[in-house]
DNA sequence: ATTCGTTTCCAAAGCGCTTTGAACACTCCG
DNA sequence: CGGAGTGTTCAAAGCGCTTTGGAAACGAAT
């Protein structure tokens, strides 16, 4: 059934019914009442499409994930943050385009995902330190919103990040509290920008109480299972090895605790882990009392937050940029405990 | 720049021009090389709508995600799902959209989804027991593959599954010849039918051994890390606790290899571990030596069969349904030992 | 020279919708 | 009673593409 058939039915034109159908104030009220009444009856769908095609706008939006032969990694983060973004597109009827972008073609995939103009507005996930496409989203001038920062970027623009320096810095410091001095930080890839502002933040409180981070105690990596257990196994196995760490997420902290397993250490009581904890859904810390000692920030809140904005700065372009910085929450589990050493001194007093 | 444009850029008609773009024979050779030199130079797209208007295809393909408030939890296997099936859709210009479809109004939202003829097809993922959703589609007319198999289902159906019941089936052998009996089964949701299948594989090896199998030691829950965890916990506190896991995803055995650990026990000496792997690109178990006991299947490589299915069957609607049925292959790693009691018999022979 | 067949190109219709500009009917007011 | 104003409806154009049904040009065959 469409437009043409549904008018015929009634004996209408198609403009009215396209009125009565999407709210416009011309039509009387009877006339609507009659055409919803029927439009429901004959399960009338407007085609996206045509609709599409005769308003210049798509009713959706992109998401890229990158793919290639190399890099074989998917986001773990990606389902959780999609999930949150979806809710917000199907309140508001837009659909959400995944695109496969190889990352040897990155520029030119975007501009061809503006140029065949199949979305209206686009989210970048997981930008690096100055990365190039923002600018180029800009140039191209496909509305988007930024799902973290991007250092060293000259123009502004829509982003939602968490506080990840403020973050690292407050878990360092608890850590820090607990007589640790040997702590270790397995990070994200270098290139990306949380990491460095997670490290920048690890750094930082250290300086204060006037430790310079052992690069042998920094790794970056992609955040997977593999590469925290990797780290963690080094890095307990160094001379003076480390009696904390800091991961990058709860994925590597899996990894770390089993190096820690395996080196026949106890966590919380021998070593100390904090992960950061995006809140996925497939790997909730605890129930109440959380496994890991965590700073936490949902990253399906993030993805709602994301879309929202999107389809803000879809609907009035004109807008300014505007930021959300979300604040993670230090929240004490069981994987944190006084550093061995100084546990006598706690005992003593 | 638009067809129509870049017609007249070439002093040549949109018909001509559109079939020198689209490979179509009556278009001279010289013309065709103008025209496509052309294009490239104004870096012309043809917008994807009018192309789907005209052609009545969108090529696009959708993914359903199920969401709700209630049912918290985004499948974790998804992200790879999804990395896989795009490949395909990026080499054949297939656009991927993915709907968030809440639980409660499922038949609406398929029904929703062939009106708006929004996508040329879509994958079917999760599949139930006597799953509704194929009959649906089956009465719809919009090609589909599905993810897994749904039994009691009687019209024919393309489908790319893992025999799962081989799977377990083997996998359970496995245990039993380590001389293990009380082997306890952390499944997925009951009315998953891969669960069913894998319950069954499972059911079947200890009845050939004349084994029943324990309810008491059969768990059933959405596969996440905190089922995983609590589930072995309360197993491994049984007056007879289970001696042996079988997970049906890593995820889950990372909560079990946690319940064990808190239990004081080892892994692979006092509690044997199989899961089911899936190969997760941010959970890699292991990297020459698996970390677990496995039976695994790639589900990105089922996710790049079931595109190439269905992109297959949107060509060519006509065809029978096709199967392919994968099979998971045991890899033993370091999670899996001889049953506490039998490690003497062994020694002793 | 006429006819026929190819090859190569084109004008125009159509996909299903929105939106412009106008028409029609009715009321209100001077 | 004429004109302005208001409320309601419509015909038709247009979005950018594909595709149908010719038509023009050109040789080759008759």
């Amino acid at each position: 059934m469409n437009l043409k058939e549904l008018s015929q039915t009634l004996g209408l034109s198609q403009t009215t019914v396209s009125r009565a159908l999407n709210g416009y104030p011309e039509v009387a009220d009877a006339t609507r009442m009659k055409v919803q009444k029927a439009a429901q009856a004959n399960n009338y769908r407007p085609n996206v499409r045509a609709k599409g095609l005769a308003t210049g706008r798509s009713m959706a939006v992109g998401h890229v994930i990158p793919v290639s032969a190399s890099h074989e990694i998917v986001n773990p983060i990606f389902a959780d943050f999609i999930a949150g973004a979806s809710e917000i597109y199907l309140r508001h009827g837009y659909d959400l385009v995944i695109s496969a972008v190889p990352d040897e073609g990155e520029e030119h995939a975007y501009r061809e995902l503006a140029a065949k103009s199949s979305v209206d507005g686009i989210i970048v996930n997981r930008p690096r330190i100055a990365d190039p496409r923002i600018a180029l989203l800009r140039e191209i001038g496909l509305p988007f919103v930024v799902h973290g920062r991007s250092s060293e970027v000259a123009d502004d623009y829509n982003w939602v990040d968490v506080n990840n320096r403020r973050a690292f810095l407050c878990a360092t410091e608890f850590l820090l509290d607990l007589g640790h001095s040997r702590i270790a930080l397995v990070n994200g890839l270098e290139q990306m920008d949380f990491a460095a502002r997670r490290r920048d933040g690890f750094e930082r409180a250290l300086a204060v109480r006037g430790i310079t981070a052992d690069p042998a105690l920094i790794r970056s990596g992609e955040m997977t299972e593999a590469h925290g257990h990797a780290a963690a196994s080094a890095m307990l196995a160094l001379p003076e090895p480390a009696t904390a760490f800091l991961a990058s997420s709860i994925i590597a902290a899996l990894g770390i605790r089993r190096a820690i397993d395996e080196a026949g250490l106890k966590i919380g009581h021998d070593v100390s882990v904090i992960t950061f904890d995006d809140e996925l859904s497939y790997l909730r810390n605890g129930d109440e009392l959380p496994v890991f000692t965590a700073t936490r920030s949902s990253v399906r809140h993030a993805g709602r937050l994301c879309a929202e904005r999107l389809l803000s700065i879809i609907a009035d372009p004109a807008q300014p940029p505007r930021h959300y910085m979300l604040e993670a929450e230090l929240c004490v589990g069981r994987s944190t405990g006084p550093a061995p050493d100084s546990a006598c001194h706690r005992s003593t007093t």
